[in-house]
DNA sequence: TGGCCTTTGAAGTGA
DNA sequence: TCACTTCAAAGGCCA
C-alpha cells in the first residue's frame, strides 16, 4: 500500500508492486513497437502467458513485491531485462510514460475551480495529463479543441502505453473516442460529489452546459430525453472517456456526461447542498436494505447509482399491488422484497477504478471487447504502474470507501453476500475449482508422501 | 437468459 | 491470525 503523506491508510503496503526503472521501459517500447502479431496470436499468447506465469508464479510474485530499496537498480534492471526478454510478452507492458506522476497534485483537485468557474491551473494540468481528451482549457468544453483532441490520437506520452499486445489492431487514430456506455460512469461519481468537501455548491459554468456532436459539430442538448437519468452519460458523448475522477470534476464533467434537465432537478454540484438531505439520510442511519425503492433517487432528484434497483425487481413491485391484496403477504416477505429491491454495491477498489478509467483506452487501442482479455491486459498494466500512479488509485479508492461509509453507515459487504443468486454461482465455481485443485494437487501429495521410489503406493490419479 | 471468464483489492467468514 | 471466499466492473461467449 502506498504510504502517502500523512500516513493515510490506503491499502496493504505489500500489495504495491515494484516498478521497473524507465530505462527498462524504454527498452520495452522499442522492443514492442516493432512487434506485429495478430489478435489471435495475442489471445493465445495471453493464455500461454498466464500459464507461464503460473509456472513461474513465485518469480512473478517476487517481482511484484517491492524489493528492499537497498538493492541496486542497475542490477535489478539488468535482471529484469533478461527476464523480460525471456518472457513471452517481452515486457509488453510498461508504466504510463509520465514519470514522476505528480500525485501530490491530487489534493489540489479537491478544490479544482477558480472563483470564475474555470479549473485551476494545477487541476487543469492534472486533468490534461490524465485525460487528454478532456477539454480543461479555460475556454471550456465548448471549444473545438476538445473535438480536435478527440479526433486526433492522444499523445503517447500522455495516454500511456498503447496496445502493444495488439499492434495489428491498433486503430487509435479514430477510435480513441470510445463510446463509453453510460454505466461506465462510476457508481459513486455522483455519490461522491455530494460532498461539500470537494466542491463548492453551485451550478456549473454556463459554457459547460452544452455538448457538441463530434460528427456534425452541432451543439446538442445536454441530454437526450430517451436516456435514462440513471446513468447521465449520453451515448453521444463519443470521445469522452469517463473516468473515476469524475467526482473530482463534476462541473467539468457535466458536458462530458450530459445531464438531462428533465431527469435531474439539480446538476451535480447542487447535490452538494444536499448535505441537509444527506444529513438526514445519515442521521437516520438507515439500514441500506431498508431504503425504499424510489429512494435510489436522491432527494435532489439524482438517482444514486450505488443503489441498484433492477428493472425486474422494479417490475416485481407491480406485482406487489396484487400481493398487497393478498392476505398471504407477510411482513417478512416485505422485508425480503425490500432487500431484493435495493442493492448497495461495494465501493470500488483501486484496481476497479483503474479498470474503469483505462478500459476504454484498451478497447480503443486493441479493438478488443472481451472483458476477460481486457482485464488481463489491465491487470498487467496495473502491475506496470509506478507507485505514484497506483497510489493515486488507492487514494481514490480510500475516498470512495470513506464516502460509502458515510452514505451507508449500516452497510456491510456482507449484505451483498449471496444477496442474489450469485452465491450459488460462486459456490459452484468454488466447488469446481476445488475439484480441479484436488486433481492437480493429489499427485503432489502422493509424490511428496511416498516419493518416487514408492509409486506403487500412489493413489490412482497420482499414478496417471 | 444466466453464468462464466478474467483481473485486483477490500472485506467478510471460519478455523 | 491466517486462509479462503465473495463481490465489485465489463462485455463477449456459451449452454
Amino acid at each position: 500500500m502506498p504510504q502517502l503523506n500523512g500516513g493515510d491508510d490506503l491499502g496493504a503496503n505489500d500489495e504495491m508492486i515494484s516498478f521497473k526503472d524507465e530505462g527498462e521501459q524504454e527498452e520495452k517500447i522499442s522492443e514492442n513497437s516493432s512487434a506485429e502479431r495478430d489478435l489471435a496470436d495475442v489471445k493465445s499468447s495471453l493464455v500461454n502467458e498466464s500459464e507461464t506465469n503460473q509456472n513461474s508464479s513465485s518469480d512473478s510474485e517476487a517481482e511484484r513485491r517491492p524489493p528492499p530499496r537497498s538493492e541496486t537498480f542497475r542490477d535489478k534492471t539488468r535482471e529484469s531485462l533478461e527476464e523480460a526478454a525471456k518472457r513471452q510478452d517481452g515486457g509488453l507492458f510498461k508504466s504510463p510514460p509520465y514519470p514522476g506522476y505528480p500525485f501530490i497534485m491530487i489534493p489540489d483537485l479537491t478544490s479544482p475551480y477558480l472563483p470564475n468557474g474555470s479549473l485551476s491551473p494545477t487541476a487543469r494540468t492534472y486533468l490534461q495529463m490524465k485525460w487528454p481528451l478532456l477539454d480543461v482549457q479555460p475556454g471550456g468544453l465548448q471549444s473545438r479543441q476538445a473535438l480536435k483532441d478527440a479526433r486526433s490520437p492522444s499523445p503517447a506520452h500522455i495516454v500511456g502505453p498503447f496496445c502493444w499486445e495488439f499492434p495489428g489492431q491498433f486503430h487509435l487514430s479514430n477510435k480513441v473516442p470510445v463510446v463509453q456506455h453510460p454505466h461506465h460512469v462510476h457508481p459513486l461519481t455522483p455519490l461522491i460529489t455530494y460532498s461539500n468537501e470537494h466542491f463548492t455548491p453551485g451550478n456549473p459554468p454556463p459554457h459547460l452546459q452544452t455538448d457538441v456532436d463530434p460528427k456534425t459539430g452541432i451543439p446538442r442538448p445536454p441530454h437526450p430525453p430517451d436516456i435514462s437519468p440513471y446513468y447521465p452519460l449520453s451515448p453521444g458523448t463519443v470521445g469522452q472517456i469517463p473516468h473515476p475522477l469524475g467526482w473530482l470534476v463534476p462541473q467539468q464533467g457535466q458536458p462530458v456526461y450530459p445531464i438531462t434537465t428533465g431527469g435531474f432537478r439539480h446538476p451535480y454540484p447542487t447535490a452538494l447542498t444536499v448535505n441537509a438531505s444527506m444529513s438526514s439520510l445519515l442521521s437516520s442511519r438507515f439500514p441500506p436494505h431498508m431504503v425504499p425503492p424510489h429512494h435510489s433517487l436522491h432527494t435532489t432528484g439524482i438517482p444514486h447509482p450505488a443503489i441498484v434497483t433492477p428493472n425486474v425487481k422494479q417490475e416485481s413491485s407491480h406485482s406487489d399491488i396484487s400481493s398487497l391484496n393478498s392476505s398471504k403477504q407477510t411482513d417478512a416477505k416485505k422485508e425480503e422484497e425490500k432487500k431484493k429491491q435495493v442493492h448497495i454495491k461495494k465501493p470500488l477498489n483501486a484496481f476497479m477504478l483503474y479498470m474503469k478509467e483505462m478500459r476504454a483506452k484498451v478497447v480503443a487501442e486493441c479493438t478488443l471487447k472481451e472483458s476477460a482479455a481486457i482485464n488481463q491486459i489491465l491487470g498487467r498494466r496495473w502491475h506496470a504502474l509506478s507507485r505514484e500512479e497506483q497510489a493515486k488509485y488507492y487514494e481514490l479508492a480510500r475516498k470512495e470507501r470513506q464516502l460509502h461509509m458515510q452514505l451507508y453507515p449500516g452497510w456491510s459487504a456482507r449484505d451483498n453476500y449471496a444477496a442474489n443468486q450469485q452465491g450459488k454461482r460462486k459456490k459452484r465455481k468454488r466447488e469446481k475449482q476445488q475439484a480441479e485443485s484436488n486433481d492437480l494437487s493429489a499427485p503432489k501429495k502422493c509424490r511428496a508422501r511416498f516419493g518416487l521410489d514408492q509409486q506403487n503406493n500412489w493413489c490412482g490419479p497420482c499414478s496417471l
